[in-house]
DNA sequence: GCTTACCTGTCG
DNA sequence: CGACAGGTAAGC
């Protein structure tokens, strides 16, 4: 579920209650959720430590702290929440860490898919698999690096490429269908049968998308909430995704097809796909 | 690439 | 009951 405006909101709002604040030991609900190091050395470890800041890198959320890094996936249906007192909700609780002063952090996860990892050494992300991700496309790429990467995978589709973490981390479902109808390419364009201005294009709107999405404090389609449990509003503002049938700014209805095994919703005619000889 | 699997839930 | 769900890893 949460996509980068989701997790960067999450960060935003987490920031400035959890500063400073002390671990005390963390109660695992269901340690499957701990998936680095072992539950019972991730609790010994986690107590005593410091957060210094929180960062970002495409989806994963990075508590930074005095020694060493807590990094959270939320994958589809994970939300970390603030409680200043009193005792998280009972459904689908996985994991609460509490702070020295009372309050706590708790994760909850309906399907399970989401974890922690902590990691003693800030420089070595690997066991959490995220030394192979690529640069966030948010913070870490101009427009012409973006024109660089499109060129290294000419071959592959717009919507699997953009999907994949490996080459831009931070877009998902939801971001990369509402970009590709923003800047009007059909989903299964080839990034090499880009002309050099829809390149461009593509890095505006996915710039644009993103920034609106934060703006909204993310996108709440069903299970997404911020660091005080409040939904997003982006999904006011969609003009694609989910809104199969529904009329496109154009007239025409919506479609939705499956690629890369996602559905992709898109506009037939503001996104027609241009035909086979690869130069239009 | 694609498919399946991981889980639990909602919707038609 | 089957289809689908914002994500990703593994196995062809």
């Amino acid at each position: 579920m949460p996509e980068l405006p989701e997790v960067e909101t999450i960060r935003r709002g987490l920031e400035p209650l959890i500063v400073n604040k002390v671990f005390t030991r963390p109660v695992l609900l269901f340690p499957g959720s701990i998936r680095y190091p072992e539950p019972d050395r991730f609790c010994e470890q986690l107590e005593g430590r410091r957060i210094i800041a929180l960062k970002r890198h495409g989806k994963y959320l990075l508590l930074e702290l005095n020694c060493g890094l807590l990094a959270v996936h939320l994958r589809m249906t994970g939300r970390l929440v603030y409680l200043e007192k009193g005792g998280p909700p009972s459904g689908h609780l996985r994991v609460v860490l509490p702070f020295q002063d009372g309050s706590l952090l708790y994760f909850s996860d309906m399907r399970k898919f989401g974890g922690l990892w902590l990691l003693d050494n800030k420089e070595d992300l690997s066991p959490a698999g995220m030394h192979r991700l690529g640069p966030d496309i948010y913070e870490q790429v101009t427009e012409e690096e973006f024109l660089e990467l499109l060129q290294k995978r000419p071959r592959s589709r717009l919507k699997p490429l953009l999907l994949d973490q490996f080459f831009v981390a931070g877009l998902g479902n939801i971001y990369v269908d509402e970009s590709l109808h923003r800047c009007r390419l059909h989903p299964c364009r080839e990034a090499g049968s880009l002309s050099r201005e829809e390149g461009k294009a593509l890095f505006r709107a996915i710039r644009e998308v993103l920034e609106e999405g934060i703006r909204c404090g993310g996108t709440t389609s069903r299970d997404y909430r911020d660091a005080r449990g409040e939904k997003g509003t982006f999904q006011e503002q969609l003009a694609v995704y989910g809104r199969k049938g529904s009329p496109c700014r154009c007239g025409t209805a919506i479609e939705r097809i499956v690629v890369a095994g996602r559905g992709t919703y898109y506009c037939p005619r503001c996104q027609a796909e241009k035909r086979g000889d690869g130069r239009q």
